[in-house]
DNA sequence: CACGCGATTTGG
DNA sequence: CAAATCGCGTGT
């Protein structure tokens, strides 16, 4: 199956966001392919996002979310969690779309390793969990989507109604009006996924 | 160059 | 409810 183009995320955060949940997230590291269907997501919306990093301008951290979408922004977070995030928009535009849950697939006895033996629920349910399971993180920093190592399939796109979307979370540090956004997406959950 | 803290997870 | 743990952004 043909990945997801570059272009896909040509578009605004919100959208992407959004459109990406049902789709298929693939990591192949070490010879072994682990990954999912990513069931919820966060959109962080340029410099006037007072959640988004780039609110407080164009720094060394936050210089791959300036530039073309389709690359990944990855950060460490508290010393040992990273965040796979995917940029958006057009180059100059900083918005980026956080990858926060997935439903396990591939590879799960080897994402259960990574996770410590962790299985169930526990394996790709959170933005630093997922990426342990998958083993992403800083070396994908600003690497393009259509990486062999780490890409997106299709999958299938959700019916609507199952779509919720919700305040983003552990943003407190942002203005009220951008707490209030909602701007978290996710899949309802349901059987056979 | 020093300081403070975080788009989280885990264990008590 | 608090610790873990360190790169980054900010101010000196």
């Amino acid at each position: 199956m043909k990945p997801l183009p570059t272009e896909f995320f040509a578009a605004d955060a919100v959208s992407v966001a959004r459109d990406l949940l049902g789709r298929q997230l693939l990591s192949v590291v070490d010879g072994e392919t682990t990954g999912g269907v990513i069931i919820e997501t966060e959109a962080y919306v340029g410099e006037q996002d007072t959640a988004c990093h780039a609110s407080r301008g164009c720094t060394p951290r936050t210089q791959v979310m300036y530039g073309p979408p389709g690359r990944y922004y990855v950060y460490l977070i508290y010393g040992m969690y990273h965040m796979l995030n995917i940029v958006t928009a057009s180059e100059g535009t900083p918005e980026a779309v956080l990858i926060r849950a997935l439903h396990p697939q591939q590879g799960k006895a080897v994402m259960c390793a990574r996770r410590g033996g962790q299985c169930g629920q526990n394996l790709t349910n959170g933005p630093g969990k997922l990426c342990q399971a998958l083993a992403v993180d800083k070396r994908f920093n600003s690497l393009p989507v259509t990486h062999p190592e780490l890409y997106l399939l299709p999958g299938e796109p959700p019916d609507p109604v199952c779509i919720l979307s919700t305040p983003r979370i552990g943003i407190g540090y942002a203005s009220e009006a951008d707490q209030r956004k909602l701007w978290r997406f996710l899949l309802r959950s349901s059987r056979g996924q």
